[in-house]
DNA sequence: CGGAATCTTGCAACGCGTTGCAAAACGGGT
DNA sequence: ACCCGTTTTGCAACGCGTTGCAAGATTCCG
């Protein structure tokens, strides 16, 4: 038996709307009514049904939370932050795991049901058609780790990926490591190929840069592993990878040991993120840093304005990344 | 412009009750009008308003998934099949995050206001008075990895955590140590004190066993390392430990192989979880797994039979578990 | 073909809160 | 006490969909 405006009016002996106003943010009320409405809201446990409040002023404060990527461990990190930033802004997550779909029908239709105030899609695997359903549907949205670009369909927070390819060459070469290696994820993914082409690019600035490139076919660590494991297999000579994340580089690390292979003695490893685990002692992983941090307070920005100001055009912010120097490149000569 | 019920209604020339009749499970409504108004629904785009139904029908389909585990990787695992889990069964999770929280007013409060059908507390350090909270609300609710109880408060769902103790007791006296050590979670969680008493208890039963007891103070590679530290600070001689989480176990391992012991060689571990990165090639972590589908797949029985029969008497189930055998023990003499 | 049984349908009221509007209450100045 | 300008208040309609009820349409049967 929930206890709704009605009773509480009955019992502080006022209207309706007088209580409605009593909890409406900045609405005309005078100190006796709200005191005695107040009184009576506590002495029932009232607690005023946001979602029939949305019916009327077509808000929910809820934000739908759209991500793929409940196999990397570092976005616990990414959930841990959505997550508390919305809800210090009032905004409620609802999360919509993509793990097994790969079609955006059905979670456009899952949010819209829920009449969401806006959608977060957070992943670096998804094509931009996805997020871009989101907006054909009406529901402003922003592609968090996404692919950004002059003029972006929907609004992307994100790194700048081809300038993490090529500082990442610039730092392999910087070692004196010669012969380079890419470890991708997913090759369809916009930010293996955006890595790739920046690290490609960079490397073929450098008369006598070597090239080897192979692709995992999922951001895991086994993934990461059997993709080195098929390299290794196949004779590779590469003196140092770059690896497309830090979970790749963990899997690959593990395969190029079992082959009795030192890291960083005998093969460098840059991975990409700066996990956690990145940097616990034992796995110091050097690795280029992708600011969490800020892209996701960003992503939450956005979308709290669009929420005032659903049309605004889309834009695009990209974050600065740097390398955190650990301990599986060697040292510059 | 939101398209309404109403909006369908007038296109297809039907009154407003034949077009929710129509999206409306086991409703009376002839082929004919079902036909007109999915024309009219399909061209117009319309998608039922899943808040404005819950304001008759009092049920939203809303679960809240809580936890304060956001730093624990087992814990990506363990919303993965959750969400997956929930959706499936055509429920949606709103996610809140007690990372910084300590009392449940607010989380109730927020999960009160969105009218959520039902409370999923997922963690094993909240105090069981946490879960209680939503209970008193009058919200059914259910704590995932929590402490069983004969007569428990609330719905529980885990693991005998005496038993774990006792066969983690069990497996290291096996394997010929003799002097032991229990290296905890933070000392208030019902789950180290459990695991922990179940450790000593198993040991007592076997004169000239030796013991030593830590805690860290949280569910972590840091935590557990520091601890580690410390005992090793003090000279410990203890030759197995049994770390109450996985994590907490690779802190360990990373600090006693810092001190330049061998694991398994000179000291032995198990864990207990069984993360997904207890089995990485190159971590190898011996442990005592916790059955987590089972588990969460229960806590999704139980929260959907509450939708039914929320007055439903609260019961306790519990999983059993079993040791993996990797790499961080010896082997049995 | 008539009448009873069964389906379909629309009406109107309801769920919970919000809000424009006009009436009522209040405050201050003379 | 009176008048005027502000607040404050309640009424009533609205947001979107559901549902009990009774009337209308079908179907079935003899």
């Amino acid at each position: 038996m929930t206890v709704t405006l009605k009773h509480v009016a009955e019992r502080a002996g006022v209207s309706r709307s007088a209580v409605s106003r009593c909890f409406t943010e900045g609405a005309s009320i005078s100190g006796k009514t709200r005191a005695k409405v107040e009184r009576a809201a506590t002495e029932l446990g009232y607690c005023p049904n946001f979602l029939a409040r949305s019916l009327t002023t077509r808000s929910t404060r809820l934000i739908g939370l759209v991500s793929n990527n409940f196999h990397n461990p570092v976005f616990l990190q990414i959930f841990d932050l959505f997550t508390r930033g919305l809800q210090d802004r009032g905004l409620s997550p609802l999360l919509v795991n993509l793990s097994e779909e790969t079609a955006p029908a059905r979670s456009v239709q899952m949010l819209r049901q829920y009449s969401v105030d806006g959608v977060i899609v957070a992943s670096s695997t998804l094509p931009s058609g996805f997020a871009r359903a989101f907006r054909d549907a009406g529901l402003p949205v922003v592609h968090a780790f996404g692919r950004p670009a002059d003029r972006p369909d929907v609004h992307v927070v994100g790194i700048d990926n081809v300038a993490c390819g090529r500082m990442a060459a610039r730092t392999l070469i910087g070692r004196g490591y010669a012969r380079l290696g890419f470890l991708g994820g997913p090759e369809t993914a916009s930010t293996t190929q955006d890595r790739m082409a920046g690290f490609l690019a960079e490397a073929s600035r450098h008369p006598g840069t070597g090239m080897a490139i192979r692709f995992a076919d999922a951001y895991s660590f086994d993934a990461g592993r059997t993709a080195m494991q098929a390299g290794l297999a196949a004779g590779s000579t590469t003196e140092a990878w770059f690896c497309g994340d830090d979970v790749l580089s963990l899997g690959a690390i593990s395969a190029l040991r079992d082959a009795a292979l030192s890291v960083p003695g005998d093969v460098g490893v840059i991975g990409l993120n700066d996990m956690e685990m990145a940097g616990w002692a034992g796995v110091a992983l050097t690795t280029i840093h992708q600011p969490f941090a800020e892209i996701i307070g960003a992503s939450i920005d956005v979308v709290a304005a669009m929420l005032d100001d659903p049309a605004r055009p889309p834009d695009s912010r990209s974050f600065p990344c740097r390398v955190i120097e650990r301990g599986t490149l060697r040292a510059p000569p």
